[in-house]
DNA sequence: TGTTAAAATTAGAATGATTCTAATTTTAAC
DNA sequence: GTTAAAATTAGAATCATTCTAATTTTAACA
């Protein structure tokens, strides 16, 4: 693993948010640590190929970058915002219902978030 | 609801793969239904924002379009190929565990599909 | 039935995320 | 120190998707 692969790993593993390609890019180069976009998105590659790192599309939104430590996920349909939220593990009850090996489960909820709720209803009243 | 609107919809419906707005634009052509891209799009996008499609964002592939009928889904790791499963239903499960109401959930399984393990194997040989 | 306004569609440009390519630099082993 | 492999860079290219402005269709109404 090179310098910039764990160094890239490591931001992911501290931050309590979901970043992207471009937010990993700008904190690196806020931190001196400047380095080219493609070279972040070789490095994500690599970290999500091996393993490390989760990846998590959402509609609409670039790609995000989370920590391998076992959570869920909140996506609010309006916004696209993720936050995380700890749900009981699934993973015996899905391997006993299927017939083959999993690697892994992506469990996202879909929700309006606080912010979109409060807008919806601030249309509704003009 | 227009006319091309509630055809596609039908063409979802009816389908039993996961289309992207690609493939349901080169169906269209060829049952003589041509119209173009771009409307395509606006008709997924208004179906989905009235709730009566999925979305299906999968890392790195283009987003693919789904009935809503509740199944589960399997992704390969690999090739991305995407297929239905139906797992218990964790609706109220998860309603429970949540503070929040929850518009649905999106449980994706991830996996080696056979012909990624076929060629995984078949790579080791030589 | 002709008129009109709204909505849908078209064509194609624009955008944004991501990948690719080729050249250059770094790394690490010999 | 030389060399080969791997990583990085710079920037072009690609692909999915959205946007814009012009045109067409639709459907209600005069």
């Amino acid at each position: 693993m090179t310098k910039n692969a764990s160094y890239i790993l490591e931001m992911i593993n501290n931050s309590h948010s979901h970043l992207t390609a471009e937010q990993i890019y700008l904190q690196l180069k806020e931190k001196n640590q400047a380095v080219v976009l493609s070279t972040v998105y070789n490095n994500l590659s690599y970290l999500y190929q091996e393993g490390l790192i989760r990846k998590i599309p959402v509609e609409g939104y670039p790609d995000r970058y989370d920590k391998i430590l076992r959570h869920d996920h909140l996506v609010c349909r309006k916004c696209g915002q993720l936050s995380d939220i700890l749900l009981e593990d699934l993973t015996e009850k899905l391997q006993n219902q299927l017939g083959i090996s999993m690697l892994s489960y992506d469990l996202k909820i879909h929700y309006i978030c606080e912010a979109c709720q409060k807008k919806e209803n601030e249309g509704e009243d003009s």
